[in-house]
DNA sequence: GTACGATAGTCAACGTGGTTGACCAAATAG
DNA sequence: CTATTTGGTCAACCACGTTGACTATCGTAC
């Protein structure tokens, strides 16, 4: 990864609002995100990449199989099974037979998985929390109303041509 | 691309305000991204992605290099070097040497490069316009001033680990 | 004026995350 | 019992990133 460049928003152009707002939302997010796995790291979960959270949270606690997961997801059996695979090699999650359906493979969270789960869950509570502290609760409510009303409900896609492959 | 899931928001957990965060700032930014690049397509720049619009607001009217352009994106010179082929591709992005230093290739807009780069401020002025029109200006404005008082500014880096390689 | 270190660009190999298309085995519908 | 659908996997490919190695050029120091 190479270094930072602090000046890095000299190509942004002030004058035209409208490159402000996209700019903003995802650096909300990134940061959000950025924050939330740097202290990840710090609890043991290093490996966690910012895409896992939406796999695990995806799989769920009562575990799913490859086709429904690239259902949720928006991507196709294939994609999804690929990131199983990745995320069976990391830990977070196991493949078991369906009894009742010898096609199927059952994916579960693991003990790690869970965990994993788990804290992304609370830590995302306390920077929600620490952005009240510095907005006021209020405006953070605001916030979230403002953008529920005009944002496409589009949580878990990630099949954005042209930011993840085509 | 696999088609859409109305059902995706299943999984996530609404006891959790945390999570909501993290996912309306994703869906404010999609949204806008999303509705610019449908427009972009209707406007003769089908072939635009997302990521392209970074790359050309960094390579901005006055025109740079591989290493520079690398530096801004915070991404190494070869990965700058080689979206730059996708663009020039594309009909977006030329090089030419520069006559001052042989070692430089200087990496300028095309007309077709100048043309998206218009077009999408203009669109984004649009769109944010149409928030305006929902919300109210001085929402939007009230938005923008929170996110800028707690997101980091690291607009343009597109080095996340995770999110677009490793 | 030459030798040397820093800089610009490229090539190769690899990893991650996505796509289609093809294929097999198992479930289900007629 | 046959035909279709469904679940999973394999293979080939593309987009986007990484590091490491290499060449050519520039600038400096002697």
């Amino acid at each position: 990864m190479a270094t930072a460049d602090p000046a890095n928003t000299a190509t942004a152009d002030p004058e035209r609002p409208g490159f402000l707002l996209p700019l903003l939302l995802l650096a909300g997010f990134r940061t959000l995100v950025d924050d939330l796995h740097a202290e990840l790291a710090r609890q043991g979960h290093a490996d966690l990449r910012p895409v896992h959270g939406f796999v695990l949270q995806a799989v769920g606690p009562a575990g799913t199989t490859a086709s429904e997961l690239g259902h949720r997801l928006g991507v196709s059996k294939q994609a999804a099974g690929k990131t199983v695979d990745r995320l069976v090699v990391l830990g977070y999650l196991e493949r078991a037979d369906d009894p009742a359906d010898a096609r199927r493979k059952l994916i579960r969270l693991t003990d790690r998985g869970h965990d994993g789960l788990r804290r992304s869950a609370t830590l995302f509570d306390e920077l929600r929390a620490r952005w009240a502290q510095t907005l006021g609760e209020q405006r953070v409510s605001a916030l979230e109303d403002d953008l529920r009303r005009v944002a496409q409900p589009n949580f878990f896609r990630l099949d954005v041509p042209g930011w993840f492959g085509t």
